[in-house]
RNA sequence: CGGGUAGUGGCGCAGGUUGGUAGCGCGCCUCGUUCGGGACGAGGAGGUCGUGGGUUCAAAUCCCGCCUACCCGACCA
């Protein structure tokens, strides 16, 4: 490819309102263009490091065991409703109607229309099958953010497999976890598998592919010491014991004028950690308390996983008043018994402790939690802080910004179950098909591909990702026999199956090195008068910048043997 | 969805308070001089000032509505 005849409009400003590395380094180097909110338009440099993408996802897929296949990106709201989430779905869903008034959905992922295929499979000896698409899925978004990180419409490789029990359904997810793990060892991602809550997608186990970055919008909680990782939705750490006294033999109301916080709570003598924090969630239409101690954090998606909720949001002011009797201040659980009350963990076995008595402007002290409230369930709801301990190894938890650059789900027999996907086993008796979901958006692992690896210049691919792999540089497009160098060594690296790009625009110096640096193809020749006095050309790596000196002769061969050897 | 900011040529921005010829840098085109790290000179092209309405002799500027985008939060597979 030449550049002369190449479509890289490249900026020397970023738009004012991009702020990930990545969306500026994208727009500036004349890979993306923004159409609207959530929207991006692929130019032909991105369009490229797609393709690349694309081709190592396909191999390692097939290499498995995947079959490729492609499904209607339309999809019939029926297909939904059968399993619950035309519902659960919500806003993210882009819904339509077609002429004669049928529902129909742009696709968000596939679960279910791999299960209506699914359901054809009818023997085990079928078993197990692994199938993948790579396609593209809408999904509108509250806040589409950060150029390619979060957008609405999206390029992704979503994998189904289909096992006759959990033995081989645990076969197949750890080959797609083994395979996500050379994906993101080949695109030079460092993504740290994490647990990870399910949310609506259902099942027993999933495991998240994490890549630190600061534009990341994950909090992942990690433990250095002995490699612990876990979406901060679903980490757990360490917690002292607590000695109680055994307090009162019955709650004691006690006057608390004016206190509404914990934290003014605890300055009148009752530390947080002795207090029993009550929020109050409506849940699917149902009104439920949970309860974690004072100084904790409730971690919202722990309460939605634990209570299986679709819809979740905090009651509001009047109807905590309404169904309480008081307002966010002064609520508490003792003596409630007419909605469900789930309590974290953290507060088993706690006695003395102090919490609101459903009246505004009063407490209750000396309350043990096991006599005095109706806990329906204990469960986990509390947040890991940084700087808690690590429950396995009891060194200090970091929590840092991760991008989710891949998912993957066991999910169990819940879609099976619903669309009839079963077998007929060995001894002729019906079976369920165990199934399993695993998921990469192509551009977002773009998009993280360049979020870690760019430094003040530009960026800089991992040659096995780059748009192409050597560009040439003509220093003097004038000088009949610099560009005479430049046209032989491009033609010989082309006929080697080099991915060359030549830089043959009639431009200075500095502005080729620049842009050179900005798309930040892996590796550079600069073919120039210096260089071809003494019978050479200099080669770069964008990686470290250093110039080495080739023979002009040896050129081709000698970056035709470093690419071979680097991959 | 809540809070905030912003829409002026391809990109980055000024102008707006105090209404009166739409400006600057970069980029783009032509010519010339340059040519190993974003050159210089001369001459050019390119703008319904997001949009609809209102006030006014006159609106980029003042008022009202709407649209769009971005940022923070909520949310999110």
């Amino acid at each position: 490819m030449r550049w002369t005849s190449l479509f890289s409009p490249t900026l020397r400003d970023a738009p004012g309102d991009a702020e990930a590395e990545s969306h500026k380094l994208l727009v500036r180097g004349g890979y993306i263009r923004q159409l609207h909110s959530g929207h991006y338009i692929l130019l032909p440099l991105a369009h490229r490091v797609r393709k690349k993408i694309i081709a190592i996802i396909e191999e390692e897929m097939n290499n498995i065991g995947g079959q490729q296949v492609q499904m209607p990106t339309l999809q019939p709201a029926s297909s939904w409703q059968k399993s619950g989430r035309w519902e659960s779905m919500g806003e993210i869903m882009f819904r339509l109607e077609d002429r004669h008034g049928a529902e129909v959905a742009l696709g968000v992922t596939a679960e279910e229309i791999f299960a209506i295929v699914g359901s054809e499979i009818t023997s085990y000896k079928q078993l197990p099958q692994m199938w993948y698409q790579i396609h593209t899925k809408y999904r509108d978004e509250a806040r589409p953010k950060s150029g390619l990180l979060r957008v609405r419409e999206f390029t992704m490789k979503d994998a189904y497999s289909f096992d006759l029990d959990e033995e081989g359904l645990d076969i197949s997810f750890k080959l797609q976890h083994e395979a996500y793990t050379r994906i993101f060892n080949r695109m030079d991602l460092e993504a740290i598998p994490v647990e990870a809550s399910s949310g609506n997608m259902g099942g027993s186990d999933s495991v998240e592919f994490m890549v630190r970055a600061d534009s990341g919008e994950d909090e992942t909680v990690i433990c250095t010491s002995c490699g612990y990782g876990a979406n901060i939705e679903k980490a757990l750490s360490y917690l002292e014991p607590v000695n109680d006294e055994k307090g009162a033999d019955k709650p004691e109301k006690f006057a608390t004028p004016g206190i509404r916080t914990i934290a003014d709570l605890a300055e009148s003598g009752h530390p947080a950690s002795n207090q029993i924090k009550t929020m109050v969630y409506v849940i699917d239409g149902q009104i439920t308390l949970a309860l974690v101690r004072g100084d904790h954090q409730l971690n919202e998606q722990k309460l939605a996983d634990a209570t299986g909720a679709v819809l979740l949001r905090q009651a509001r002011s009047e109807e905590t008043l309404d169904f309480l009797g008081a307002e966010p201040g002064s609520l508490g659980a003792v003596g409630v018994s007419d909605c469900p009350i789930l309590v974290d963990s953290a507060l088993k076995g706690r006695s003395d402790m102090v919490t609101g008595a459903n009246e505004n402007d009063y407490h209750f002290s000396g309350v043990t939690v096991e006599r005095d409230i109706e806990v329906g369930e204990w469960v986990d709801l509390r947040e890991v802080q940084s700087g808690d301990l690590c429950s396995t190894c009891k060194e200090p938890l970091d929590i840092v910004p991760t991008i989710e650059s891949g998912h993957i789900f066991k999910l169990g027999t819940k879609y099976a179950e619903t669309f009839g996907v079963s077998v007929l086993d060995e001894n002729g008796k019906n079976r369920t098909v165990v199934m399993g979901s695993y998921g990469i958006g192509v551009e977002r692992a773009l998009a993280t591909i360049v979020e870690t690896h760019f430094d003040g210049k530009g960026i800089i691919w991992p040659l096995a990702v780059a748009p192409f792999q050597v560009l040439i540089t003509i220093v003097q497009p004038k000088n009949e026999e610099n560009v005479r160098i430049g046209e032989e060594i491009y033609a010989s690296l082309l006929n080697l199956g080099v991915e060359v790009l030549l830089d043959d625009r009639d431009a200075r110096p500095g502005v080729k090195f620049a842009d050179a640096e900005l798309i930040g193809i892996p590796y550079r020749v600069t073919v120039g008068p210096k260089g071809i006095a003494d019978g050479v050309v200099e080669f770069v790596p964008r990686s470290s910048g250093e110039a080495t000196l080739v023979p002009i002769g040896e050129t081709p061969a000698h970056i035709a043997e470093i690419i071979k050897s680097a991959k």
